[in-house]
DNA sequence: CGCGATTTGTGCACGTCTTCACAAGCGCCT
DNA sequence: AGGCGCTTGTGAAGACGTGCACAAATCGCG
């Protein structure tokens, strides 16, 4: 593998992957610049500039070098980025060279989605489990795969080493889910569930809650109608942009 | 109903509803507020301290009450929240004292899940229409609503205000469908799939992906696991971190 | 070989968010 | 009435994230 020279360790030379500790918000778009060069890559690109890349993944030029600049020096002044080379090292700090195992659990309505959503495959994951409380669920096949109680869930973190646990429950059953997971080494966890967990120090946890999404565009729906109302601007006028035609830099809020 | 002065219009005496426009980050977070109250309130709680509050939201307290701030000045020093006055008005400001009506477009593996979700009926939607372009699904019955083709989409949002749109189809269809949205006059979008949107000004876009998600814990994983190998001992030597051991200080990324 | 066109990488300034720490306010008890 | 303990609301400071603007680097071409 190439050997790039990582700027987090830049004393020690002979240290090689050192990874670099990357601002949080500079991680949550890493992905999306992945999907948007996955997209290049398929339809030819070899190099891409900043630019091209960053209305790709729908953000501000500016931000997208400096996010890739923490992960060192990959683009070439004049010419851009190496699509292949700059694919690779995402890949490499998200720690996707190895295809993680994810356990889910709870296979309702949400679970069932889960287990069937080729996304999870073709981005790095494999579902190696899947587990329910309900004796009536297991032994279901999804999927190609066979619903197993979760009590079992110690033989199968012994089978394989589960990276990452994914909550599908309803909220009263995800604590125990939630430890259960723990227990068994799990150290990451995605949680669909409407609660909050609580984990020792060390684990990781992530929610994604739909009805809050939702509830998010609820609030600048009201405040667009509320603003409507105004007397004084007539009803089109919405933008005066003083820059002149820069138009749409990017959506209004696509918040996280 | 109650009216409360909202600190965001002072000088108007008559300006009735005047939505202050609160921080973002204030926003994400009301919703996760409103569901601890909820269960607060089923658990017979009156009143509840911002301390109390915050646990059960999983923020810190501070954080909480200038959030909470924002709204106007609703606790009692010395005592607390009004559990049922708070609930009443973060969904004022939230604007789920009407029940908005939600378009699913995208009726595949995803969106059957979201279909049959009832986070979103018991929290302040309603399903007003399945939509699907594929010929094939258009008639099936899911929860008792019968899908209809995404061309009706003009004739459904003549029957009912959509207030809200949600894709849950291939990223392939995803701008297709989002620009129908538009077209009908929905300027809210929930978006599943895998891609950018672009929408015109004054519509908003907020993106759910899964496998986003995941990634962004695969990289906390691989960082942990750089970091568990030791400094000191020799072996693979995978990291030598110069700041030493100054990690975990609460729950690890609670991201969003 | 040098020059201009292009694009990266980054210093700097600005805005937003978080957290601490404490004064102000409220209720209760004596 | 007065004092005491508790809790809110907020000023101030610092951490973090963003975007501009420009110097440095590279390529291609004459």
């Amino acid at each position: 593998m190439s050997q790039h020279r990582h700027p987090g360790a830049p004393g020690r030379a002979g240290a090689v992957p050192a990874l670099p500790d990357l601002p949080e918000a500079t991680v949550a778009r890493l992905p999306e610049y992945l999907r948007a060069l996955h997209n290049l890559a398929e339809t030819g690109n070899e190099t891409v500039s900043s630019e091209g890349l960053a209305n790709a993944a729908g953000v501000n030029s500016a931000k997208l070098r400096k996010d890739l600049s923490q992960l060192g020096s990959y683009g070439t002044r004049g010419v851009g980025y190496d699509v292949a080379l700059l694919i690779e090292q995402i890949e490499y700090v998200l720690g996707l060279t190895q295809r993680r195992a994810v356990a889910l659990v709870g296979v309702g309505n949400l679970g069932h989605a889960l287990a069937g959503y080729d996304g999870f495959a073709s981005r790095g994951f494999r579902i190696a489990a899947l587990l329910d409380a309900d004796p009536g669920r297991v032994g279901e096949e999804i999927n190609g795969m066979v619903v197993r109680h979760v009590d079992e869930l110690p033989r199968v973190a012994a089978e394989e080493s589960i990276a990452i646990g994914v909550i599908a429950t309803p909220a009263s059953a995800a604590q125990r889910v939630a430890d259960q997971l723990v227990a068994v080494g799990v150290t990451s966890i995605l949680n669909f569930a409407p609660c909050v967990l609580s984990v020792p120090d060390g684990v990781d946890v992530r929610k994604v809650d739909l009805a809050i999404e939702l509830q998010i565009l609820s609030f600048h729906e009201h405040r667009k109608a509320s603003l409507t109302a105004l007397p004084s601007t007539g009803g089109s006028a919405l933008t005066a942009l003083p820059g002149g035609l820069a138009v749409t830099e990017s959506q209004e809020a696509i918040g996280t």
